[in-house]
DNA sequence: CTGAAAGCGCTTACAG
DNA sequence: CTGAAAGCGCTTACAG
């Protein structure tokens, strides 16, 4: 009811003590709720703490206990519509536990050396999911002689646990859906990863390439193209691709995105898909259904999970080996792909 | 490139100063860049900083300065994909400024709480950015009495400045342009804000009637449904609208997300656009575009652009208003939309 | 230019 | 059951 002391700021624990007439030990055995305190006593500093509106500091808090409570997440989600899920599915996985997610958007090289600032000490937070990025090493150093649990999802380290797919598989399968459709054609939008990222697509060509060479097909250098995953670049590409004089007559994206970047760049061109074009992405975004988009589904959702849970068993002190577990991949068939066209 | 000292964490200030024979106060003074260091002093304590691989702690740091240069925002971005062109915003409102941004995802009302328990005391971070969501008011007399400077991001609240547009008149415009095509059956598709969410979506209904009003259309209580903002949801009102014995020809949805829904449902019943139905969204999220999705265009960017420009302006002590800034929307048309059908 | 000491707001043995 | 005191790892007057 009475106005806070000093108008300046927030209510300090000595601010409870006194008002209840009590030693600050006695207002932190309340607030964490111990037992070893007398009913009435307890009463008082609880009316006390409501009167002054009082909430700890919880940085005052976690430098006194050395922990915070709060996991970590480091991505670059804004470019990456598969990211969303990811998170969801680490929200998912921290759920129940005592632990809260704060997330930090790493887009460029820059705002990935601050997210590891920040975090690299461990005492900005608790542990650590670093979500299709790949941590330099000196920082992976830093992480471990610092204690920070730190787990990996869509990345791969040699000293961090880490939840990944079989990228060059994907790949594969994807080409040879394509080859089993009777194309011979195919060509392949890649994904330019930045300096820090994790190098999954280049995995994806290498997966494009093999599928190709089992057959028997020749790897043309003019149907393999580089982009960022940006929808318009791939459409700038797919738009060189699909008027070259021998153009392709399948294509497969290196992601959703791309590969939607793909379908308005044939749409436009007046490209009909999948008579004249078949179209495969990779990832199965939550678009991706609804455009009817064959793709290879990887399970966003299930990584960051899985990856919250290793990362709470790690907190919780268990053992997690450093090893990537590797999820599966599904094709998913839908209206983009078809026969080859019969020429 | 001698181990850490105890296994167990990293490097404390005090490691450093025994290192390089100096007090922890002169390495401070090295840390934070003073003048007052004679140089031979100063290379003595990098060096020791570089060998013992120290980096200082943050926490430690926030506690004794009170201030931690991390502005924390508080948003639902699962569930809405216009939240991530406004994280951009903020992104690019907050670089070049010495803060770091953490952003808190708050689907439900518990994280919802969870999130301001963490912030509201001001000691997680500087700033609060709260956005498409609303604070309880006892939080925000909370966040009000820690000084804590909070700038709402499509919202408003009596006691704190805010960043919105006007959803009644984009409801309204919206509703107005389908008039003008000569639709005289027009239905919207609400969107059910959450309890602890700002209520737009009411306004943007508001309007819808006010169009009609204003031309003396009945508003028909069959026309007007509401329901929460996922694509699969939307389908399902507008699939029941659709079906209706006198269904519209027009429909108004509160949010793209809903119209893709809207658009879908008429794809599976047949339902010609704009021919036969035509369909108007709101926020113009990106791909809006390459669907043609006529829609009213709200600056999502600039709503975050311009919240961590107020909030940047707080935190630097100057003054800002208790007020609503009001930004422009716009009336983008594009292919889901045409002339009523004759019947 | 430099160091010892107090202080930021908590928690937790330790001693009553 | 309870309080005085030390400690978490920094910063910053204050005194040399």
């Amino acid at each position: 009811m009475e106005p806070l002391p000093g108008s300046g700021g927030a209510a300090r624990i000595a601010d409870v003590a006194a008002r209840a007439g009590v030693g600050v030990a006695t207002v932190s055995r309340v607030l964490n709720g111990r037992a070893n305190v007398r009913p009435a006593t307890r009463d008082r500093v609880q009316e006390a703490i409501r009167a002054l509106n009082y909430r700890p500091s919880s940085v005052a808090r976690s430098l006194s206990l050395q922990r915070t409570m709060v996991v970590g997440a480091v991505l670059p989600w804004f470019t990456n519509p598969s990211a969303v899920q990811r998170v969801r599915g680490i929200v998912e996985g921290l759920s129940g536990s005592p632990y809260d997610l704060m997330v930090f958007d790493v887009e460029s090289e820059d705002r990935q050396r601050r997210a590891f600032e920040l975090f690299d000490r461990g005492d900005r937070a608790d542990g650590l999911l670093v979500v299709s990025t790949l941590p330099p090493d000196a920082e992976v150093e830093r992480i471990r002689s610092a204690g920070l649990p730190c787990i990996l999802v869509d990345g791969v380290h040699p000293s961090l646990p880490s939840i990944a797919v079989d990228d060059a598989g994907g790949g594969e399968t994807a080409t040879r859906h394509l080859i089993e459709l009777g194309h011979r054609r195919i060509a392949h939008i890649g994904d330019t990863p930045p300096e820090f990222r994790f190098d999954w697509s280049r995995d994806r060509t290498r997966g494009y390439e093999r599928a190709l060479e089992r057959v028997g097909i020749e790897v043309r250098p003019e149907y393999v193209r580089e982009g960022t995953r940006l929808l318009h670049v791939a459409r700038g590409i797919a738009t060189e691709l699909l008027t070259l004089p021998d153009r392709p007559t399948a294509i497969f994206a290196a992601s959703d995105t791309q590969a939607f970047g793909t379908l308005e760049a044939a749409r436009a061109l007046g490209i009909r898909v999948p008579e004249e074009l078949s179209v495969i992405g990779f990832d199965d975004i939550e678009v991706a259904s609804h455009v009817g988009l064959t793709t290879i589904r990887q399970p966003l959702f299930e990584s960051g999970r899985r990856g919250a849970e290793l990362l709470l068993r790690a907190l919780s002190g268990r053992r997690v080996d450093v090893r990537t577990e590797l999820l599966p991949l599904e094709l998913i068939v839908r209206a983009t792909t078809g026969p080859a066209p019969r020429t």
